[in-house]
DNA sequence: AGTTTATGTGTAATCGATTCCACACTAAAA
DNA sequence: TTTTAGTGTGGAATCGATTACACATAAACT
């Protein structure tokens, strides 16, 4: 790897000379400007960013936490972000927490280390232990999909949502709707959104077979099983099931169907988060959209924001989301 | 941020010393070293990985290249680099070239000056001027998709698959198949696929409509318009159609479900990529899966064993794949 | 006893850039 | 003619770690 001051010493200058020759800065004469760039090109010289960052402190790398690398949220998310932040020269640093609490907090300590000018986590939880780590950040930082109170952060508004589908069940006549969820320490996904179910039903006065509620994890397959644990063990049978993701919603329907029930005439599906599968899957599932992509730039934009002005003040951006319906409900 | 100097100051030491401490090398007294390992805590000191890896060349970093964030090719290439790089305590940093070529070479210079330990490059092309950008790259380098040669790469047969794709229809009965691919820039995608699929047809001497073939790009657009371009301009429309990746077969599906065709009995339809979309669609498409993950991991493996062995070979590793029937051939 | 050997710690050089400062020169303004 | 301002260049400090080397002390051998 040829340095700076190799290529100095071949052009007859100064280091300080070739610096200000490759950035532009300060007084160069014709030249020496031509015969440094000469010179740059004949050796592919590239400037070491470790170099540059350990002096100037500008990283220009974001780091980006993610639950896991491989669902259709995360990558939506992170090619928003990538929208607005490669524009920008700037580059994501990627890391996976595996829904693991600790590893959210092991790779924020490592974004630290790394010197990242900002950090985006695509946060699972709003624990304690994660929120003392953000707090005490003096990296600019941003959340997604939790609403992380006290940082900046880009969120949907998950309890509107779980109401508003719960209430458009019940408008379409109704009365019996399961719940397929997850766990409650994802407050946003798990909490936010049973609440909202549960709440909905409450105002209707809808009661509620105890057996129609499961929470799990995020696999569809755990959407299969819950159906399955739905339909053979309520007392009554429900006539619509609210999932709180399009996967578990599917992996309902896969029982459904696989038991030939009809959808939606024995029993209605919605789910959320308006994935690709959900168009293609028959009947159609009904579903809301959250636009991800954009959660990704807002959430680029702030990070962009925090750094060019140290004095931004911490921004809680709601996404508004989007209805669509399809065939899983009618 | 606190720095090492400021560390052995409060702890009364050198900087040396607290380097050994927290990087547990060399001799340091017990009592030394719970007296630093106290203070390191109380201050959340983090040393910072730039001077690091200035003084010491190992940033510990990868770079991955993919022509697009958001689909699941890359994004489970991408799980299965981290899967293997995680534990060994890499990162990824990524870049998307947007399918451009220029990108990739810009990308590729981006990566060498920010010193990273290895590249993988997830490439849409084989042309002369990323070879010769690869070429001359002393970092270990590996590239996923197409077949570089002179390089390590991890790649799947498409000549080969395609054959077989072919054969599969031609033994099903079918004599009338047509093409939906992609540019030949493409080797192993658009070239390798396309000749597969017209050398399994010479081999069997079936003719072939010259509207029966379409080229074009990726999205799941233009396999509905290809299709629907077959079924209107052909002279003879076909029974079969091979599709190129799932998203060009579900698209061409798109078309001939809306326009009533009985998949299979009026056309079949197969795809590549075992895409999970190809699984839920009705009816299922039958393809084959190229287990990208696997394509992730052996490539992550490779980089690594270039990193810890300078001397280690280039190595070419082709998958093998899995043709998944569905319910798209009859 | 003298001599190795193991243990413990500090000094200073180094990695490869950026940038402040000093200095030199030229040209225009006073 | 002297000032002043604008150009152009180099020297050297600096960023924050690691590590070779020197040196000191204590323990273990002859």
């Amino acid at each position: 790897m040829i340095t700076i001051k190799e290529i100095a010493k071949l052009a007859n200058v100064s280091g300080a000379t070739v610096s200000r020759v490759i950035n532009n800065s300060g007084y160069v004469s014709d030249g020496v400007r031509q015969k440094v760039m000469k010179i740059v090109d004949e050796n592919k010289y590239v400037p070491s960013e470790h170099a540059k960052a350990l002096r100037t402190k500008h990283s220009k790398v974001i780091g980006v936490i993610l639950p896991r690398i491989s669902t259709e949220t995360a990558s939506r998310i992170v090619n928003g972000i990538n929208e607005v932040l490669a524009p920008e020269g700037y580059q994501i640093i990627l890391a996976s927490s595996d829904l693991e609490l600790r590893n959210e907090i092991k790779y924020l300590k490592l974004f630290k280390s790394r010197q990242v000018e900002g950090i985006i986590l695509n946060a699972t939880n709003t624990s304690k232990e994660l929120m003392e780590e953000v707090d005490d950040l003096t990296i600019p930082f941003v959340a997604i999909g939790q609403e992380l109170k006290g940082e900046s952060y880009v969120s949907y508004n998950n309890y509107e949502v779980a109401k508003g589908l719960t209430n458009y069940l019940i408008k379409k006549g109704h009365k019996k709707i399961a719940f397929i969820g997850v766990d409650e320490k994802d407050t946003a996904v798990g909490y936010d959104r049973k609440k909202g179910y549960l709440d909905t039903m409450k105002d209707h006065s809808l009661s509620i077979d105890e057996n129609w509620i499961k929470t799990g994890s995020f696999a569809m397959t755990f959407g299969e099983e819950s159906m399955e644990s739905i339909m053979n063990n309520s007392l009554t049978t429900p006539s619509a099931v609210f999932a709180v993701t399009d996967r578990l919603a599917i992996g309902a329907m896969k029982y459904l169907k696989k038991h030939l029930y009809k959808i939606p005439d024995d029993i209605a599906v919605v789910g959320i988060g308006a994935s690709e599968l959900a168009e293609f899957v028959e009947p159609g599932l009904t579903t809301v959209d959250f636009n991800n992509e954009k959660a990704g730039r807002e959430a680029a934009q702030l990070i962009l924001n925090k750094i060019q002005d140290k004095e931004y003040k911490n921004k809680e951006i709601i996404l508004n989301y989007r209805l669509i319906e399809r065939d899983s409900v009618r």
